[in-house]
DNA sequence: CTGGTTCACTTCAAGCGTCAAGTATTTTAC
DNA sequence: GTAAAATACTTGACGCTTGAAGTGAACCAG
């Protein structure tokens, strides 16, 4: 609190890249929402936590495991859970390993209901952001998100070696 | 619905890009409120909303422009603009010109305010966003959320080559 | 084995954003 | 000149996210 962290202000490019940045922070969410509301009356944090389970054994996770892959608070993670669960997506089940522990697990129906959802969302995914993109584009952003990810929370998601989405 | 537009899955390379894109997506706009609402009791979209009015000639901008500059709808520009008047630091004026626009006026506080709260915001940004890119990367990230932008709303943001943040 | 701390989760209130409906003004078309 | 359509904005209800507070379970020191 003492020295002056001299302040760099933007140059040129930088606050062209930030502008583009931040329409895209303010904008691709809500078209990406957009579609699944539509298609699935889902939100895409409900299908990430979705889809999250049909990459663990058994379809379950721990809902505190299921929440730093989704990148989602605990308390939100539990709400949706309650949501999905009233749906017929999910069940919660005790840990049998850890009584602090709730375990999510899909049901046949949450299955289903990923199988039915995914083609129609990785269409909206590779019409917003791939197809504009070269494939060199595709493996800079991969690396400049990696490296902002890190900068926001460095103990952030394991999503980052995890599975897919 | 009659024909089948094949669909193309994500292969490796893309499902990398994507985790990360909805990691960021997902956590940076939390860590650019948090700051801003911790340092200046403000959201980055209001922080948005004065910073775009401070490039407009006068102060001055109708408050349709200013939903488009700030990559908002008009209802959302409408309700902050209430919130933002409440506190001082801008005021609603008639349009001349057309009496259905209203017209935006920053204030003295107002343009004081963004003077006084810049300097962390940038800093934030500088810190999450350029100093673990380099300059190669900004620019690549710029084309890239260029494209990804466009693909999301043609019509999108005069911001693209309007003024900065 | 006991008191304190950490951890996992849930719940509640407050704040935001969106959507749809409503008002007022201007433009367009005949 | 008038009716219909388009434009600009506001409002209110609803759903979602957050942050703080609370419950219960496990861990750890002595």
């Amino acid at each position: 609190m003492d020295g002056a962290d001299e302040l760099r202000w933007l140059d040129e490019d930088e606050q062209a890249a930030w502008t583009t940045l931040v329409s895209v922070l303010l904008t691709l969410p809500g078209a990406l929402d957009a579609q699944l509301q539509a298609d699935a009356g889902m939100t895409l944090y409900e299908y990430l936590v979705l889809s999250g389970l049909t990459y663990a054994p058994e379809g379950t996770m721990r809902l505190s495991d299921l929440a730093l892959v989704t990148n989602g608070s605990q308390s939100r993670l539990s709400q949706v859970a309650t949501k999905l669960e009233r749906r017929g997506w999910l069940v919660r089940q005790r840990d049998p390993d850890d009584g602090r522990s709730t375990l999510a697990v899909l049901t046949p129906a949450g299955r289903a209901k990923v199988d039915q959802t995914s083609p129609g969302h990785v269409e909206t995914v590779r019409r917003l952001i791939f197809d504009p993109l070269t494939a060199a584009q595709v493996r800079q952003m991969r690396e400049i998100n990696r490296r902002i990810r890190t900068a926001v929370d460095p103990n952030g998601s394991v999503m980052f070696r995890a599975h897919g989405v």
